[in-house]
DNA sequence: CCCTTATGTTCTATGTGTGTTCTATTATAG
DNA sequence: CTATAATAGAACACACATAGAACATAAGGG
């Protein structure tokens, strides 16, 4: 879908990037010619649907200062929900964040990204600072690695063994214990899919 | 397809590729006479006709701008080099591989990715299996843990330090002992900057 | 509600940068 | 010598860009 833009609407669309940016609302028509130089209006309104035909810029049916770019989702990314540390909420990041993630690390469903606080799975090898690929799911095997919502509250990252009347998260820590439920207290979130690290 | 190129041609897209990754848009056939020191552009055209006959260059149909490298590269993917397992020479894979890496796991230095046989840092969280993104360097500061080449045959991932006079590979695994070498047994390969897991 | 103003849309005309094609000439190798 | 590669240069065709006018539509004020 990136085909090559010349380099007039090249300049256009960067100029649009920088100034969506800075400013709440796009250009005008004519704010834009006087940016970029230009005199006619018209020409400019010929470049900017050369762009919308191209999908990078959003059609701007008679609005006015319609000319908005078309955020284009990248399809290896996932949402960074927040952080997960044993025993407590999921700490919300302020701000929409994403991260790429390999087509490896996901699987076909909906998937998103926690970072990992604590040491309660060192021993399965995932550590402080760990980025972990969750897929969205309410049911989970014996022996996969889920997080799990504690009394609707306290979310937790453990390996989940679950019993007649009874659901034992297990860390991968040896300082620490397995934990007991009732059933009904616990709900699964999602299923560990896929996890990566930074060295750098 | 890969007919093979003359001198001139040859010589026309080297200068292209480096072209490519410095600006942003292609040359003008002008511009390229000129940095190649000719004084006709058809005579350009016709040896840019014949690299978009081998297949190297994206036919130009009368567009402005282009002469287009192919390229089908992802540029979120790097090649997987094969297995590293402690003590072994690199075990290469057979065909060509590729696997897409977070720009987060990676560095602006060329990288490439080995799979981890073995359980030599499993201490580290780094278990057998695992995807591992290797910074291509030949130094490495003490504390990092890098891809080693013992006696220019054996390679090796262990957190290294060096000394005066030696070079110790550590492992995270407490059932293993860390190695000493002289320096000039040991080269660095690389360095080790992520790390990915797939766990279904 | 109408009028004005601001702004987006459509059209024609024009210039020029740039790719294309051609012919002719000169190297270079076998 | 012959064939292939490489070059120059002219002539051409078309993509790209621009200006400017005229028209259409939205927004706001009286």
């Amino acid at each position: 879908m990136n085909r090559s833009l010349t380099r007039r609407q090249q300049e256009i669309y960067d100029f649009l990037s920088q100034h969506g940016s800075e400013f709440e609302h796009p250009p005008t028509l004519d704010e834009l010619c006087n940016a970029l130089g230009l005199s006619s209006k018209g020409s400019l309104h010929k470049q900017i649907q050369a762009l919308v035909d191209a999908g990078l810029v959003e059609p701007m049916n008679n609005q006015r200062r319609g000319v908005r770019l078309i955020q284009e989702e990248d399809h290896t990314a996932l949402p960074v929900l927040g952080y997960i540390a044993a025993g407590h909420p999921i700490e919300a990041i302020e701000q929409r964040e994403t991260i790429q993630v390999p087509e490896l690390l996901r699987t076909a469903r909906p998937c998103y990204v926690l970072q990992v606080r604590g040491d309660s799975m060192i021993e399965d090898g995932i550590l402080d600072g760990d980025h972990i690929v969750i897929e969205q799911r309410e049911q989970a095997r014996n022996g996969e690695i889920v997080v799990a919502l504690i009394d609707g509250s306290d979310a937790t990252l453990k390996r989940i063994e679950q019993r007649p009347g009874e659901v034992i998260l297990h860390p991968a820590n040896s300082q620490m214990s397995p934990m007991r439920f009732s059933p009904d207290q616990v709900s699964i979130q999602g299923v560990l899919v896929g996890q990566m690290r930074v060295y750098h």
